[in-house]
Formats: C-alpha cells, sequence, structure tokens
DNA sequence: GCGGTCCTTACGGGCCCCGAACGGCCAGGA
DNA sequence: TCCTGGCCGTTCGGGGCCCGTAAGGACCGC
C-alpha cells in the first residue's frame, strides 16, 4: 500500500486532502504541525509526502530539511507564497515539486502520480531467482523450493531492501532506517530477530546463510549468484 | 558534463534559455520542434529535457509519449496554458514537472537541479581492478584471484582509504585518525598489525607486498597493477 | 478472545580488536 | 665487528563485542 504523509496546519483543507488521497486508494497520515510530522515520518516508510510551507511553530523548511537529513522520499511542497526566490529555496533544500495555492485537486493528484511513478521503477528488476527462491518484487510474492513462503511486512520490507540492492552490503543503520525510521538506528537486536525468521522462512539451512548473509560489524548482503 | 535538451518554437525565448543554461555550465542542445527534438535524444545521453507544450506541427504531447517509449531521462514542461487538465494530461503522459509561462529563469533553474539531483549524482567508479585483486567500494566486496574474500570491518575501513587515495600516500596519522579516532595518531603499532592481516588475505606474496607498499616514516600506499 | 505480528530480553558462542612481545632489517657509531 | 636504536612485520592470547536463537509479552486485527 502506498503510503502518503500530508503536512497543513489548516485542519478542513489538511482533511479534504486526506480525503481525496484515500479515496484513490493510498494509506495517508495527517499531521498538523512539524514535529508530528518529522515524527510520523520516522515512525516508518513513506511513499511521498505534501508539505505545505506555512507551518506555524516550525517552518516548513525545517521540516523539508529534518526529513533530507535521513531520506530521499518525493516531497512535493505547497505553498501560498508566489514569491520565486521562496520557490528556489524550496527546491534546492530539497523539494521535488513547488505548488502555489489555490491549486486543483486533480493537478496535485498528477503530481503525486508522477512522484510515485519517478521513485518507483527507479529500480526496476521484478523478479530475482536463485537456485532455491525466486522472489517477486512487484507482486511481492515467494517461493522457496517451489511452495510460496508467507512473509510478514516487516519482513518483506527487509528482504525487498537486500534484493534491490543485491550483491551489495547494506549496513544495519540503514536497514533500521527505512525500516523503522532514524531513531532506531542503534537498535540492531531488531535487526538479528527479523534475519534470523527470514533466514528460516528462506534459507535452505538457516543456521549456514547462502543467500542472506551478514557481514560482522557493518551489514547484510543479499546474494543471488552460487559463486563461493 | 551534464547534458539538457531545451524544446521551444520560440528562437528568441529558446537562445535566452540557451545561454541562461550556459552561463551555469551545462552542455546545451537546443530544438525548435518535435521531430529534431527526438532525433536529437536518440542521438545520445540526455540528463534533463526541457520541453514547451506549445509546439507547432507536432504536439509537445507527443514528443513526451515519443520519448517515454524509450527513455525515462527527467522532462520538465513548460506551458502557457494554466487548464488543470493539460497540467493532469502532461503528468500522467510522464512529464516530471510543469511549468507555466511566464516563470522565472531560476526557478527554472531549480527544477533543472531537482530533476537532476532526483536523478542521482552520476556515481562514480566504485571498481578497482589489478592482475589479482578486484575492489568494489560500492558493494563492500573484494575479490582475489577470484575467490571473495572476507574483510573484518577495521580492515576494510583501512582498503577503502588506501584504494579511494590510489596512488597517493595516505599518512599512518590520517589513517589512524579515520580508523580509531584523532587520539591514536601515534599508535603505529595498530597499524602495522592490521596492515600484515590486508596483506595475508590479500597479497599474492604477503612478505613482498605488491599492492599495499609502505612507504617508511611515511606511510602506505595504494598501487593498482602495473608496478615497477 | 484468539491468532498473527511486532518487539524486547536473555544467553551462549564465536570472532574481532588490540596490547604485548619478539625477530628482522638497516644505519650509525664506537 | 659488535652494539644500539629506530622502524617494521609477525604471532599470540585474552577480553569484549557482535551475532544467532529461543521464549515470552504487547498490541491489533477479526
Amino acid at each position: 500500500m502506498t503510503r502518503i504523509l500530508v503536512v497543513d496546519d489548516e485542519v478542513p483543507f489538511l482533511r479534504a486532502l486526506g480525503v481525496s488521497l484515500r479515496a484513490r486508494g493510498y494509506a495517508v497520515e495527517l499531521a498538523k504541525d512539524g514535529p508530528s510530522a518529522l515524527n510520523l515520518a520516522a515512525r516508518g516508510h513513506l511513499d511521498v509526502v505534501v508539505l505545505d510551507l506555512g507551518l506555524p511553530g516550525m517552518d516548513g523548511t525545517d521540516v523539508l530539511r529534518g526529513l533530507r537529513a535521513w531520506t530521499s522520499v518525493p516531497v512535493i511542497v505547497l505553498s501560498a507564497r508566489h514569491n520565486e526566490q521562496a520557490k528556489v529555496d524550496a527546491l534546492d533544500a530539497g523539494a521535488d515539486d513547488y505548488v502555489t495555492k489555490p491549486f486543483g485537486m486533480n493537478e496535485l493528484l498528477a503530481r503525486v502520480r508522477a512522484a510515485l511513478r519517478r521513485a518507483g521503477p527507479a529500480v526496476e528488476q521484478p523478479v530475482v531467482t536463485t537456485g532455491h527462491l525466486t522472489i517477486d518484487l512487484a507482486s511481492k510474492r515467494v517461493l522457496a523450493d517451489g511452495r510460496t513462503v508467507h512473509l510478514t511486512p516487516t519482513e518483506w520490507h527487509i528482504v525487498d531492501l537486500l534484493v534491490r540492492h543485491q550483491g551489495k552490503l547494506v549496513s544495519q543503520a540503514q536497514l533500521l532506517r527505512e525500516v523503522r525510521g532514524p531513531a532506531f538506528e542503534r537498535e540492531t537486536d531488531y535487526l538479528r530477530v527479523f534475519m534470523a525468521q527470514i533466514r528460516r522462512k528462506l534459507e535452505p539451512d538457516p543456521p549456514r546463510p547462502r543467500y542472506f548473509v551478514t557481514e560482522p560489524g557493518m551489514g547484510y548482503r543479499f546474494q543471488a549468484g552460487d559463486q563461493e
């Protein structure tokens, strides 16, 4: 499910956006100030953020910077200011798009679709197969020795990340950041439990992992090839 | 060099854009109709396309579709039409951004920067190969004589540093500072142990190092291939 | 209230870091 | 020639960190 975070201090407007987006089948989180927006973002994976710049208290650009410190999630900035310099500042601070109020709901939805489209097929490698495993990233299905295996959302999230970076080493910090949020980078206990669970489900010989290997002190790696 | 294609039928406007972009250090191609735009795009790699929708003859959205048939290069659409449906159509046809005329040059430049930033900074050469060694900095993986070699975090840290500065001398102080912290710059005993370990794992003839050479009293150096 | 999922905690074991000690090489001096 | 001191390479062992695993509690859906 595609998750979208909407940040705006005008509650009616916020609710209207939430309704429109949910009607399109997105999972929507709402926040009406900066700190709670960052909190929600830290809580788990997001696919798009829609961010109003005119927030009371914490400025919208500060929220943007707070996000950019650890994630590259697409951010669409909303603002009543038509001032060119404001646009330049927001875009250079890491915004992906800048829409001036008032705007049409259809335009915003189209820009959300554009942001999702860009992020999605960036790494287009829907199916990965090894001797024992078949992992279909698009349809979120995994076969081990021909039998379909059920993965919980968190397990899938980790597998997805590792498989997308196949061959490369992914640090525990990065995995934790993506799966649980930046506040949990150090909680490596958490990861070990899930890696064990994943291996129990997917590895032919869980105590001696062949595909989901760990590099002590550094991170984890998914290797598809059969090379030693 | 970053290459940008600008497509517009109003020649003065086209020239003005070209000048501004070139002044920023981009390599700019100009086209004033659809067919020549597609031709130029097919001719070689582009990093961004700036596309006016109001072209005579071939419509701008057709150019967009022509591009999207084979490339995912970022496209920023320009248009005099404020009509919302036009924006939605262009974005859904694959545009990455939609800017209505008139617009400020600085805004366009900021949107170009945003598009380039999204596409990802051109990843530099992360793989170094010599006669016996293959060192993949991105994957954190090392092959010696075709076999993958396991490096501990500290060993990898040192190898990474030396390979990134390949050919250049890296002082013991710098290595120690990076690996253990600034308080340990003098503890050269420490380094010798790790260099020995690294050579034992990676050098074809550890007592006579070929790649990880020491410069007595100064530091260490990684030299790829072509020794002597 | 029940199954599934998430998260925490505890424990045993293996490996990594790191200090220390020793030997080799070289240059300089008595 | 022998000694000495500086710098380097190598080996070894202990302490501590990191990892895998199991068990159980918390939370949320149906």
